[in-house]
DNA sequence: GTTTATTATATGCATATGCACGTATATGCA
DNA sequence: TGCATATACGTGCATATGCATATAATAAAC
C-alpha cells in the first residue's frame, strides 16, 4: 500500500514516466524501499483508474512512446489524508534473523564465514548509503526546498544510523567467536568420533 | 520462505503443534518475525508434504484433536542446508520512512504529531522487547543450550540497538522542530490569506 | 443467560511482491 | 555480425501475507 503514496509522493513534485519513476526510487529512497518496475507500472495504472493521477502520452521519434503520468486534485488530497494520518506500521519479517535466531545448530566455522560475509554486506550497504546524496542532488535542486531536503536526509540518516549499529553488531559476534566467548557446540558433530 | 525454516528450526528443538508454534513465535521471536496462525497452519501443511515433517494425531478429550508435527531426517538436512547457506536478504520496504520522506509537505504541527506518536510507539516496542528474556525462559530451559541462548540473545539485542536508535532519532527530530531547526513550509498553506 | 476467551485446526479471498518473459527501437562494443 | 545495453511499456505466474470466517467444545466473566 505504501509504494502507492511513495508514487503518488514523487508526483506531487512533478510528472514522471514510470520508467523515470524507477531512476528516483534507486537514487533517492533504495535505502528504505525497492521498487520493481513491473510494480510502479501497476501501481501507476491503480492511480489512474483511481483518478488520483492523469496519462498523458508524450510521442518520440526514434524512442518508445512516453506515457507522462500527473497527479490530480483528487491524488493530492489523498496523498495528504495518508500523510496526516498513522503511521503504517507493519509486522517485522526478517530472513536473516531468522538464521541467526538458529546458529547456535552450526559450528563455529560456519557461524564466523556467515557472520563475516553479513559484515562486508552491511559495509557495503554502508557505502552506498553514503553516496545517496550525490545521486539525489539533481532532485534536491528540481524540488528545492530546504523543508523537503531535511525530511530525505533524516531517512538516510536513520539508514546509516542503523546500518551502522548491524555491522558493530555483528562484529562484537565476530570478536565473540574468535575469543572463544560463544558457547560451544554441544554434539560436536555427528557420525565420525 | 524464512518462515518455512523458521518452523522447521523450532521443529528441530522439539514436536510442536501449530497452536504451541504461535505462542512460541510471539515468545521468543516476536521483535523480528510475527507469523499469522493460519500461515503457521499452511507452513505445517506444506512441510509434512515435502516430506520434512511428520504428523501424528494426538486425541484430545474435551479439546480438540492436536496435530504434534516431529521433523524428519530430510527436514534437519534442510534446515542444516539452508542455515548454512547465504544470508536471505530481502529488500527494504518501510512505510513509516516513506511517510516520513514526504513529511516536508505536511506543516509543523502534523509533524510533530506524527513523530510524537512514533516515539511513543518505539518507546513502547523497547518495553516489549525488555520482556522478551522472561518470556522466553521457559523454552531457555528446555532447550537447555548456552550455545542457542547466545544467538537467541544476539537477536535480541540487534532489535533493542536499532529500536533504540530510532527513538533517539525521532526525538531528535522532534528537538529540532522545538527549537526551530526544520525549514519552514514555504506556501503556508492554501485556500485562505 | 449470554457473551467472550481459550483451545485447536483450517479455508477463502484480496492484495503485494518478485521474477521471468514479451515487444520494440537504436546504439555501442567486440 | 552478433550481443549487450538503454529506452519504454507492460503481462503472467507463483508465492507470501493479512484478515475474515467456519467449526467445535468448555469455562469464565458479566
Amino acid at each position: 500500500m505504501s509504494l502507492e503514496y511513495a508514487v503518488l509522493g514523487f508526483l506531487n513534485y512533478q510528472p514522471f514516466s514510470g520508467y523515470d519513476l524507477k531512476k528516483m526510487f534507486d537514487s533517492s529512497v533504495q535505502h528504505f524501499w525497492v521498487a520493481d518496475l513491473s510494480q510502479i507500472y501497476r501501481t501507476l495504472g491503480k492511480l489512474s483508474e483511481k483518478g488520483w493521477a492523469s496519462v498523458e502520452v508524450v510521442e518520440q521519434s526514434e524512442r518508445p512512446d512516453r506515457k507522462l503520468y500527473r497527479i490530480t486534485p483528487q491524488g493530492q488530497a489523498a496523498l495528504r489524508e495518508w500523510l496526516a494520518g498513522p503511521f503504517p506500521t507493519a509486522a517485522p519479517h526478517s530472513g536473516p534473523l531468522v538464521q541467526v535466531f538458529f546458529s547456535g545448530q552450526m559450528p563455529d566455522a560456519v557461524v564466523q564465514a556467515k557472520f563475516a560475509a553479513a559484515a562486508d554486506l552491511f559495509r557495503g550497504m554502508l557505502e552506498r548509503y553514503q553516496q545517496v546524496p550525490q545521486q539525489v542532488q539533481p532532485y534536491v535542486h528540481q524540488v528545492d526546498s530546504p523543508r523537503e531536503t531535511y525530511f530525505w536526509m533524516k531517512t538516510l540518516e536513520l539508514g546509516m544510523l542503523t546500518m551502522q549499529a548491524q555491522l558493530l553488531w555483528a562484529e562484537q559476534v565476530l570478536r565473540d567467536l574468535e575469543q572463544g566467548a560463544v558457547p560451544p557446540l554441544d554434539p560436536p558433530q555427528e557420525g565420525e568420533a
